[in-house]
Order: C-alpha cells, then sequence, then structure tokens
DNA sequence: CAGATGTCAGCCGCACTGATATGA
DNA sequence: CTCATATCAGTGGGGCTGACATCT
C-alpha cells in the first residue's frame, strides 16, 4: 500500500510561499502593495482593459478591483475612460506616471524574489515561473465563455 | 536594453494562483479550511511540534497559531500536552480523528489540485512541488537561529 | 531578576454581500 | 423591461499589536 509519506501537496506548499511573499513585500520595501502591482503589471500587457477582464484575470471580486483602481487613479497611475461603443463599460489605462512607478516597483520586488527564491537558481525560477504562468492560463481558459466579447 | 516584456515575474504569478486556490478551497469542499489542512500536515509530518515550531514553519503569526490551534483543539484534532523538560512549552500531537480528518481532506483537496493545476502533467506537478518545496526549506533554513532547540 | 512560551483582547485592513445608478 | 457594468455602503473573518500569565 501507499506510504506514510503523503508529502505535503504543492496546493498546500504554495500557499504557504504566497504567505511569505505577501509578508516579505511590504510597502516600504516595493513601493505599493503586491495587489497594485499585479494589476499595473496586467495593465501594462492588455492596453485599454475593461475592470470585469482586470478583476477576471487577477482572480479579484468586481467590487475590490473598484477600490483597488480608486487608488491607483488617486495616485494617477491609472486612467478610466468611458469606452465610445459601450458607455457602460470603462477602459482602464496605465499613466506615464504609472509605467514609471511599476517599473520602480518591480525593482524593488526583484529583491524580495531574490529573497524568498533564493535557493533556486535562475533556471529553475524561470520553470516555476513558467510552469505557474501555464496554470493560470489553463484557469482562465477553464473559466471562460465570454472573455473575448468584443 | 531590455525588450518591452519584462513578463509578470514569478511572485506576482505565485499570488494569482494563490489566490484561485484559496477561492476553489471552501470548507463545503475540503472539510475545513486552508490553513488547518496545512498545520494537520506538518503535524502529521513533524510529531510533538511546539507551536513556535509550528508557526514558524506554516509562516503564521504565533498568536494567530493559537488561534488556529484552539479550534482545532475544539474539533479533537489535535492534542496539546505541556512539555515535561520545559514546562512552558506545549507539545501539539495529532489525534487519532485528526489524521482520519487530515485524509478526507487530502482526498478533497486532491480534486481542487486537479482543477487548478489542470493545465499540468504530472511530471510538471512534481516539478511544481519540488521547486516550491526547496524554496521553503531555502526559507527556513535562511531565518534560522534556533529551530532544533531541542 | 530577565527571557521565553503561550494566551487573550482589541484594532485594522481586506474581501465578500447587497443595493443603487447608468446604459445596452 | 431585462441584462450588464460599475460603484458604494455595510458586514464578517483574518492577521497583527500589546498586555498578561506561566515557567526557566
Amino acid at each position: 500500500m501507499q506510504t506514510g509519506t503523503t508529502a505535503t501537496g504543492p496546493i498546500v506548499l504554495l500557499t504557504r510561499l504566497a504567505r511569505v511573499v505577501y509578508q516579505r513585500s511590504t510597502v516600504e520595501l516595493v513601493g505599493m502593495r503586491l495587489k497594485e502591482l499585479g494589476a499595473l503589471t496586467y495593465l501594462r500587457d492588455h492596453h485599454q482593459a475593461t475592470q470585469t477582464a482586470l478583476s477576471k484575470a487577477l482572480s479579484l471580486d468586481a467590487n475590490n478591483c473598484v477600490l483597488l483602481l480608486n487608488d491607483l487613479e488617486t495616485l494617477e497611475y491609472i486612467e478610466r475612460r468611458r469606452d465610445p461603443i459601450d458607455r457602460r463599460r470603462h477602459l482602464v489605462e496605465l499613466t506615464t506616471a504609472g509605467r514609471a512607478a511599476l517599473e520602480r516597483a518591480e525593482l524593488a520586488q526583484a529583491g524580495v524574489e531574490d529573497d524568498v527564491l533564493g535557493a533556486l537558481s535562475t533556471e529553475e525560477r524561470c520553470t516555476l515561473q513558467r510552469l505557474l504562468l501555464q496554470a493560470l492560463e489553463g484557469q482562465l481558459a477553464h473559466s471562460d465563455a465570454d472573455a473575448d466579447a468584443r
């Protein structure tokens, strides 16, 4: 029969490491919260994203997303514009200041990464990154039914 | 100079995936909270762990750990005993019921894993697991100064 | 006495639920 | 009218800070 070593599944390990990441990514160190960094990163890769798309990509609650964007807009890191085609929607865009802040934050975040993933070689980090991305993309494809819409 | 594709570092990806995991690991599905599962898993691998060791391993606040153990003790999944050698300490142990609950939860958690890591092959999941574990162990070694104590 | 371990009460930021406003 | 999008107020659980008790 199976051994006694069920060996702490990847899910549990992932949550543990995420907790470490969260604790080390302080605002003082990175300059912004982790969620904000994630949002800005997404917005750099997706020009004029709708808020629903953003919240899905970040696995964020739609309401929560509004609050997050409010903060980012106050900081003038993003801009919300009405979609001329569908005036219910907002198209979110990164501002120049936002892009600069993002780059600064990513630089600082690299320090956190070195700290958290210090035991991993560059190649291993790439592998990890690839696997995480793969899982997340599978996740999106999986919950798609609209997604494109336009 | 560097390309425009800074490509969403592993840290950000990790937090996103962790969010997905957290949202999918509902109590109704798994039978307990994720933290509880993590704690029980640790206790299975480490007999008679002290609470400080536990909280460090789980990256949990010591106070928070107390609350968590209170719940688990109420459920009779764990037992706290005074360490006869150092009577300030509590040695935490998994009960038979706790072990059974853990096995049930792990079974259910496997479903969540299939869901979240569905885009990954078995081999890739193992790789992911290995990398996460490696990072976490590096993390522990890094913040060690006592750790063993006994 | 100081230092360590565990416990508890209080506070705060975060995420979710529900209701509202605007537009397709 | 119904549905979708975005917004906000209210609520609840999660984690952290600080004070206290016990023991070395």
